[in-house]
DNA sequence: GATTAATCGAGACGGTACGTCACGTCTTCTC
DNA sequence: GAGAAGACGTGACGTACCGTCTCGATTAATC
């Protein structure tokens, strides 16, 4: 029979199965609404537990810190925009695949760009990325359950574009895709310069036919 | 003429004539080893003021936060270190230019590498990046006392490889550099995945000629 | 029907129900010891709470300043005497009434002596009463809650002097307690000269018969 | 000749014939203005200096505390107003002896209690009288300097009372006063009740002629 | 009148304590 | 037994003053 790993000395795990719903929802506004309205770093477990009009304790029992309560209610955020806009058989994530890669791509790329610059979006996950430098283990679960999905979806249309002929077979994807949702990530990140939908037009161009000439 | 604008009602300037040197060169040395210790988050303020040996209020009079206290530390260190490789008659800065620009390039980005694996400099910059996603005011100061300066020198290269027609004459050199640094500044930031000297040379060579058949 | 006067916007008083009485405990004792170490001045909050073994907050959220706190320290010190030396069914405060005045006052203010000169007391007592020359609020909870009851027993037993004839009926108990009281008192508290038996013996020599030729 | 006793290294007396009266004044001007404007508590060093126009290290290099200042300060005051109210040919201290000892006594406890109830005289009187209490330094000046040449008026009225046969030979002057100026003092310092030229003139009957019968 | 040395205004410095905020734990009472 | 409430010990915050020290710039006594 399977046996839990000793590991270090545990708090018996709480009784999930009498977990308040209620709360859970409460805390992950309150905790969505506070770092929007006043930033992560002045968002405070305390201000959460007021707002949400929740003991400490109850937060404390279910998470770890200040960082894994915004990521589970960002995460939340996400699959409930997910389920609102899901299709029936269809991935509600999958990247257009017309047969024209560049065109697939500023199209999807142009609408990263809207939702970055979103200001719903924007706060919450800048401060969860900034979390995430730091913090290691808040930021291998912002990567797993947040960036690598997403980064996939391109791994599987440049698959798709390579088996069409339309990138070359020895390209490695999952680095090719870099070539264009990095620099647009690091210009939004640290604000090095705007980005736009010609920004990312560009870049679509430049990593499809490379700068040196043909 | 030139005038002040008022602004809020603002502390009279410390004179700066009359700063203490050995206490500035103190809380440097203080304010980076604390971070390498026990890492950003966990540095205080009252900890550098007492392994300076300095009181807090001589932190509070030169600098605003600790944010501040740590860019000019880091901003510091690199001026110091730039002092001791100085070689006369030549830009400490400059990349190589040998007319191979990929070779060229693949030289100065596995130097990065080894820089960003030096743990000496990842605890305070990777400290100091997440600070400036956060810090509006960090971020831009850290983006341009550090980043800026150092993308600029790519840019150069570019320019000079268009100049020798290795590069078309069409190419922004300000994205283009961004092919290949955004993906490794990521991939170290947000360590979605390892950096090693292949994988910079790999999009040196995406970079230049593109992921698309030729 | 009364309604609280609205004034300015106070803290929610905290719930004295959930009150720690071993750390109120801890204060007062930590309070008394280190004025009597190293004075009034000198002691602090933090060093009161630091060998309370206490938080500083615990202190902040039931009292408003370092002065309330040995005020009540010393009330309770006052109260804890008070109850060692109850006797049943005899006022444990009350002056003794012999039938001859000067002998029952003599005896009392001897006592008094006794007691101002005894360093356990004069520390906490002199602080507490410098405090309140300055500190109005603290003065008016001093004197009403420490020094009229003591005095109001002189009152009582003048009033008893009245009425065997050993007092002229037209004269104030209030006023004439303090012929002798108020003398002994700035002595004391001001070192203005020595206070001993002889000099309350002479005291209430003098303002029993005068110092006119009678 | 006189030798200075070694004593604890002491700073070289710094040269008093340098002195700078502007300054002497302005500090006590601004040390009085302070204390009755926020009171003694909240009346800092560096506050004087900043509103006296002067260095801190002037205030540190002639005063060894707060309380010597303001002691100073108050003397000089008294000081000026000696020399203004000053007759020719007369102590401009010494009581009124008219052969009447309960009238002059009246008349000047009465001056007495229009002072004390002057504002100007109250809020530093009653620092400096609160600091005594504590600071034994200060303390033993205050005394010495004002209350002792207060009280000895009184031991000289009552003394030319003995020898006019007002006062018995036997009572002893500088106990006797207390009587009559020591409630007075209590009354003022600790406000224990109000003070009034009623309560004066009780005060001078009570202790001339007792308060036992006749 | 020039020289020189101490005092002066100014304020940076290493410190201590302030009173506040938030942490994470614990306890009590309610549903 | 989970949850709301909040008191607790802890520790950092940013501020106010402490008393010392170091700067030129007066300024008063000496040359």
């Amino acid at each position: 029979m399977a046996q839990t790993p000793a590991g270090p000395p545990r708090k018996p795990a709480p009784d999930t199965a009498r977990r308040s719903e209620k709360s859970r929802r409460a805390i992950y506004d309150a905790a969505l609404a506070l770092v929007g309205e006043v930033g992560y770093a002045r968002t405070t477990i305390e201000g959460i537990a007021a707002r949400a009009g929740v003991g400490k304790q109850t937060i404390y029992r279910w998470w770890g810190s200040k960082g894994d309560v915004l990521l589970e209610a960002f995460l939340d955020l996400g699959d409930q925009a997910a389920d609102r806009t899901a299709q029936p058989g269809r991935d509600p994530h999958a990247l257009p695949d017309t047969g024209d890669l560049a065109a697939d791509l500023k199209l999807v790329l142009r609408a990263t760009v809207d939702e970055l610059l979103d200001p719903r979006f924007e706060v919450p996950s800048r401060a969860l990325a900034a979390e995430g430098l730091v913090n290691e283990q808040i930021g291998k679960e912002f990567v797993a359950k947040l960036l690598e999905p997403s980064l996939q979806l391109y791994v599987d249309r440049l698959r798709s574009a390579q088996r069409a002929g339309a990138v070359r077979p020895d390209v490695e994807p999952r680095i090719a895709l870099e070539l264009f949702v990095s620099p647009l990530a690091q210009r939004w990140l640290q604000r090095t310069a705007p980005i736009s939908y010609a920004y990312v037009d560009t870049l679509v161009d430049y990593a499809l036919y490379g700068i040196a000439p043909r």
